[in-house]
DNA sequence: TTTATTAATCGTAATATTGCAATGTAATAA
DNA sequence: TTATTACATTGCAATATTACGATTAATAAA
Protein backbone atom coordinates (compact mmCIF):
# COMPACT_ATOMS: atom_id res chain seq x y z
CA UNK A 1 0.00 0.00 0.00
CA UNK A 2 2.73 2.23 0.04
CA UNK A 3 2.15 3.98 3.22
CA UNK A 4 3.75 2.56 6.71
CA UNK A 5 1.53 1.31 9.69
CA UNK A 6 3.22 3.61 12.09
CA UNK A 7 0.68 2.75 14.78
CA UNK A 8 2.45 -0.52 15.17
CA UNK A 9 5.66 0.51 16.18
CA UNK A 10 6.93 2.55 18.96
CA UNK A 11 7.70 6.66 18.87
CA UNK A 12 11.39 5.91 18.96
CA UNK A 13 11.32 3.49 15.87
CA UNK A 14 9.37 5.89 14.02
CA UNK A 15 11.84 9.09 14.84
CA UNK A 16 14.79 6.51 14.22
CA UNK A 17 13.25 5.73 10.84
CA UNK A 18 11.82 9.23 9.71
CA UNK A 19 15.60 10.67 10.38
CA UNK A 20 17.15 8.17 8.43
CA UNK A 21 14.67 8.39 5.34
CA UNK A 22 15.61 12.21 5.07
CA UNK A 23 18.72 10.96 5.08
CA UNK A 24 17.67 8.25 2.62
CA UNK A 25 18.91 10.47 -0.56
CA UNK A 26 22.33 11.19 -1.80
CA UNK A 27 20.85 14.92 -2.44
CA UNK A 28 20.00 15.70 1.01
CA UNK A 29 23.28 13.94 2.06
CA UNK A 30 24.91 16.08 -0.31
CA UNK A 31 23.58 19.40 0.57
CA UNK A 32 24.25 18.45 4.70
CA UNK A 33 27.88 17.71 3.65
CA UNK A 34 27.91 21.33 1.86
CA UNK A 35 26.64 23.38 4.89
CA UNK A 36 29.15 21.37 7.10
CA UNK A 37 32.41 21.87 5.57
CA UNK A 38 31.88 25.93 4.76
CA UNK A 39 31.81 28.00 7.60
CA UNK A 40 28.94 29.95 7.06
CA UNK A 41 25.82 29.24 6.03
CA UNK A 42 24.59 29.13 2.78
CA UNK A 43 22.99 31.67 0.58
CA UNK A 44 21.59 30.21 -2.75
CA UNK A 45 24.53 28.37 -4.21
CA UNK A 46 23.52 24.99 -3.47
CA UNK A 47 22.04 24.58 -6.93
CA UNK A 48 24.87 25.50 -8.60
CA UNK A 49 27.06 22.84 -5.95
CA UNK A 50 24.72 20.23 -6.56
CA UNK A 51 23.64 19.21 -10.21
CA UNK A 52 19.96 19.26 -9.62
CA UNK A 53 17.34 22.00 -10.51
CA UNK A 54 16.19 24.72 -8.48
CA UNK A 55 12.91 23.42 -7.28
CA UNK A 56 14.12 19.88 -7.06
CA UNK A 57 16.65 21.45 -4.21
CA UNK A 58 13.94 23.65 -2.67
CA UNK A 59 12.40 20.40 -2.34
CA UNK A 60 15.14 18.99 -0.48
CA UNK A 61 15.72 21.96 1.75
CA UNK A 62 12.29 22.24 2.71
CA UNK A 63 12.13 18.22 4.29
CA UNK A 64 15.54 18.79 6.39
CA UNK A 65 13.97 22.10 7.21
CA UNK A 66 10.49 20.40 8.31
CA UNK A 67 12.37 18.13 10.17
CA UNK A 68 14.16 20.63 12.09
CA UNK A 69 17.88 19.74 10.65
CA UNK A 70 18.49 22.97 8.95
CA UNK A 71 17.26 26.70 9.13
CA UNK A 72 16.51 29.31 7.02
CA UNK A 73 16.43 33.26 7.15
CA UNK A 74 15.82 35.37 4.48
CA UNK A 75 18.19 37.91 3.63
CA UNK A 76 17.10 40.07 1.00
CA UNK A 77 16.28 38.10 -2.22
CA UNK A 78 17.79 35.22 -1.23
CA UNK A 79 17.76 32.54 1.68
CA UNK A 80 20.80 31.35 3.95
CA UNK A 81 20.89 28.08 5.33
CA UNK A 82 22.47 26.57 7.90
CA UNK A 83 22.14 23.47 10.01
CA UNK A 84 20.43 23.85 13.41
CA UNK A 85 23.56 22.88 16.12
CA UNK A 86 20.81 21.48 18.59
CA UNK A 87 18.91 19.58 16.44
CA UNK A 88 21.30 18.30 14.96
CA UNK A 89 22.41 16.95 18.34
CA UNK A 90 19.95 15.42 19.59
CA UNK A 91 19.13 13.99 16.01
CA UNK A 92 22.54 12.42 16.46
CA UNK A 93 22.14 11.46 19.73
CA UNK A 94 19.29 8.88 19.04
CA UNK A 95 20.95 7.79 15.88
CA UNK A 96 24.15 7.08 17.82
CA UNK A 97 22.07 5.37 20.23
CA UNK A 98 20.70 2.70 17.28
CA UNK A 99 23.87 2.23 15.49
CA UNK A 100 25.67 2.06 18.31
CA UNK A 101 24.15 -1.26 19.70
CA UNK A 102 27.06 -3.50 21.02
CA UNK A 103 27.27 -6.20 18.78
CA UNK A 104 30.56 -7.73 20.13
CA UNK A 105 28.95 -9.75 23.10
CA UNK A 106 26.52 -11.64 20.45
CA UNK A 107 27.51 -14.76 19.75
CA UNK A 108 28.32 -16.17 16.43
CA UNK A 109 24.68 -17.94 15.61
CA UNK A 110 23.82 -19.53 12.60
CA UNK B 1 11.19 11.02 -11.70
CA UNK B 2 10.70 9.16 -8.51
CA UNK B 3 14.40 8.02 -9.22
CA UNK B 4 17.22 9.27 -7.32
CA UNK B 5 19.78 10.50 -9.89
CA UNK B 6 23.37 8.89 -8.33
CA UNK B 7 25.41 9.89 -11.04
CA UNK B 8 26.08 13.11 -9.77
CA UNK B 9 26.87 12.21 -6.52
CA UNK B 10 29.94 10.23 -4.92
CA UNK B 11 30.20 6.98 -4.02
CA UNK B 12 30.30 7.86 -0.20
CA UNK B 13 27.01 10.10 -0.40
CA UNK B 14 25.33 7.21 -2.48
CA UNK B 15 26.88 4.58 0.22
CA UNK B 16 25.36 6.76 2.93
CA UNK B 17 22.00 7.32 1.63
CA UNK B 18 21.80 3.44 0.70
CA UNK B 19 22.43 2.79 4.54
CA UNK B 20 20.30 5.59 5.57
CA UNK B 21 16.93 4.41 3.42
CA UNK B 22 17.16 1.05 4.66
CA UNK B 23 16.70 2.43 8.60
CA UNK B 24 14.02 4.60 6.85
CA UNK B 25 11.55 2.26 7.88
CA UNK B 26 10.41 1.39 11.29
CA UNK B 27 9.35 -2.51 10.57
CA UNK B 28 13.21 -2.71 9.39
CA UNK B 29 14.37 -0.78 12.61
CA UNK B 30 12.09 -2.84 14.80
CA UNK B 31 13.58 -6.27 13.20
CA UNK B 32 17.18 -4.62 13.71
CA UNK B 33 16.34 -3.63 17.25
CA UNK B 34 14.47 -7.33 17.86
CA UNK B 35 18.06 -8.94 16.78
CA UNK B 36 20.19 -7.34 18.86
CA UNK B 37 18.12 -7.56 22.12
CA UNK B 38 17.87 -10.84 21.79
CA UNK B 39 21.22 -12.78 22.44
CA UNK B 40 20.99 -15.32 20.04
CA UNK B 41 19.73 -15.49 16.82
CA UNK B 42 15.74 -15.43 15.74
CA UNK B 43 14.27 -18.57 14.10
CA UNK B 44 11.21 -17.21 12.75
CA UNK B 45 9.11 -15.40 15.41
CA UNK B 46 9.68 -12.07 14.23
CA UNK B 47 6.34 -12.01 11.81
CA UNK B 48 5.37 -12.55 15.16
CA UNK B 49 6.98 -10.06 17.46
CA UNK B 50 6.28 -7.69 15.04
CA UNK B 51 2.32 -7.20 13.78
CA UNK B 52 2.94 -7.40 9.77
CA UNK B 53 2.34 -10.00 7.66
CA UNK B 54 4.82 -13.28 7.09
CA UNK B 55 5.89 -11.89 3.06
CA UNK B 56 5.82 -8.08 4.72
CA UNK B 57 8.37 -9.16 7.40
CA UNK B 58 10.07 -11.84 4.45
CA UNK B 59 10.74 -8.06 1.93
CA UNK B 60 12.61 -6.40 4.69
CA UNK B 61 14.47 -9.07 5.41
CA UNK B 62 15.64 -9.54 2.37
CA UNK B 63 15.98 -5.94 2.05
CA UNK B 64 18.65 -6.13 5.05
CA UNK B 65 20.26 -8.90 3.84
CA UNK B 66 21.05 -7.36 1.03
CA UNK B 67 22.82 -4.84 2.37
CA UNK B 68 24.94 -7.02 4.25
CA UNK B 69 23.39 -6.02 7.58
CA UNK B 70 21.97 -9.70 8.81
CA UNK B 71 22.56 -12.72 8.21
CA UNK B 72 20.43 -15.80 7.34
CA UNK B 73 20.91 -19.24 7.70
CA UNK B 74 18.74 -22.45 7.06
CA UNK B 75 17.94 -24.57 10.15
CA UNK B 76 15.87 -27.41 9.22
CA UNK B 77 12.72 -25.63 8.35
CA UNK B 78 12.99 -22.13 9.71
CA UNK B 79 15.69 -19.64 9.14
CA UNK B 80 17.89 -18.20 11.35
CA UNK B 81 18.89 -14.58 11.38
CA UNK B 82 21.47 -12.74 12.64
CA UNK B 83 23.61 -9.20 12.73
CA UNK B 84 26.00 -9.32 10.38
CA UNK B 85 29.04 -7.72 12.90
CA UNK B 86 31.76 -6.93 10.71
CA UNK B 87 28.97 -5.09 8.05
CA UNK B 88 27.27 -3.60 10.63
CA UNK B 89 30.30 -2.07 11.91
CA UNK B 90 31.74 -1.22 9.18
CA UNK B 91 28.27 0.58 8.52
CA UNK B 92 28.39 1.96 11.95
CA UNK B 93 32.13 3.81 10.81
CA UNK B 94 30.67 5.50 7.56
CA UNK B 95 27.36 6.49 9.13
CA UNK B 96 29.51 8.34 12.40
CA UNK B 97 31.09 9.84 9.88
CA UNK B 98 28.48 11.91 8.53
CA UNK B 99 26.55 12.46 11.85
CA UNK B 100 29.50 13.56 13.60
CA UNK B 101 30.67 16.30 11.42
CA UNK B 102 31.73 19.00 14.70
CA UNK B 103 28.92 21.14 14.95
CA UNK B 104 30.59 23.44 17.50
CA UNK B 105 32.55 25.28 15.73
CA UNK B 106 30.12 26.49 13.32
CA UNK B 107 29.00 30.62 13.89
CA UNK B 108 25.58 31.03 14.45
CA UNK B 109 24.73 32.76 10.63
CA UNK B 110 21.32 33.24 9.38
C1' DT C 1 7.01 51.77 -12.01
C1' DT C 2 9.54 48.40 -14.53
C1' DT C 3 12.74 44.81 -14.58
C1' DA C 4 15.79 41.45 -12.63
C1' DT C 5 16.88 38.12 -9.08
C1' DT C 6 15.99 34.50 -5.89
C1' DA C 7 13.55 31.00 -4.07
C1' DA C 8 8.95 28.78 -2.99
C1' DT C 9 4.93 26.44 -4.84
C1' DC C 10 1.99 24.00 -8.21
C1' DG C 11 1.14 20.46 -11.35
C1' DT C 12 2.47 16.41 -13.35
C1' DA C 13 5.10 12.37 -15.19
C1' DA C 14 8.05 8.64 -13.99
C1' DT C 15 9.44 5.57 -10.71
C1' DA C 16 9.80 3.43 -5.96
C1' DT C 17 7.90 1.58 -1.78
C1' DT C 18 4.73 -0.78 1.19
C1' DG C 19 1.66 -4.42 2.30
C1' DC C 20 -0.64 -8.57 1.56
C1' DA C 21 -3.28 -12.57 -0.71
C1' DA C 22 -2.06 -16.24 -3.37
C1' DT C 23 1.20 -19.32 -4.61
C1' DG C 24 5.67 -21.73 -4.78
C1' DT C 25 9.45 -24.29 -2.56
C1' DA C 26 12.06 -27.01 0.45
C1' DA C 27 12.57 -29.68 4.51
C1' DT C 28 10.49 -32.50 7.91
C1' DA C 29 6.75 -35.51 10.04
C1' DA C 30 3.28 -38.84 9.90
C1' DT D 1 3.38 -40.77 -0.17
C1' DT D 2 0.99 -37.13 1.86
C1' DA D 3 0.58 -33.60 5.10
C1' DT D 4 2.70 -29.90 7.58
C1' DT D 5 5.70 -26.21 8.61
C1' DA D 6 8.49 -22.22 7.53
C1' DC D 7 9.72 -19.13 4.56
C1' DA D 8 10.34 -16.98 -0.24
C1' DT D 9 8.29 -15.15 -4.49
C1' DT D 10 4.83 -13.26 -7.43
C1' DG D 11 1.46 -10.05 -8.62
C1' DC D 12 -1.10 -6.27 -7.64
C1' DA D 13 -3.32 -2.09 -5.46
C1' DA D 14 -2.46 1.96 -2.80
C1' DT D 15 0.54 5.40 -1.72
C1' DA D 16 5.08 7.95 -1.63
C1' DT D 17 9.07 9.98 -3.74
C1' DT D 18 11.80 12.31 -7.12
C1' DA D 19 12.50 15.62 -10.63
C1' DC D 20 11.41 19.53 -13.17
C1' DG D 21 8.79 23.05 -16.20
C1' DA D 22 5.85 26.72 -15.33
C1' DT D 23 4.36 29.93 -12.33
C1' DT D 24 4.16 32.83 -8.31
C1' DA D 25 5.84 35.87 -4.54
C1' DA D 26 8.97 38.92 -2.62
C1' DT D 27 12.60 41.95 -2.67
C1' DA D 28 16.21 44.78 -5.04
C1' DA D 29 17.92 47.60 -8.62
C1' DA D 30 17.01 50.49 -12.62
Amino acid sequence: MGLAKTEMFTDQQNEIALFAKVFGHPARVSILQHLFKIDTCVCGDLVNEIGLAQPTISQHLKELKHLGLIQGNVEGTSVCYCIHKENWMAMKAIMFEFLNQDVSKKQDCC
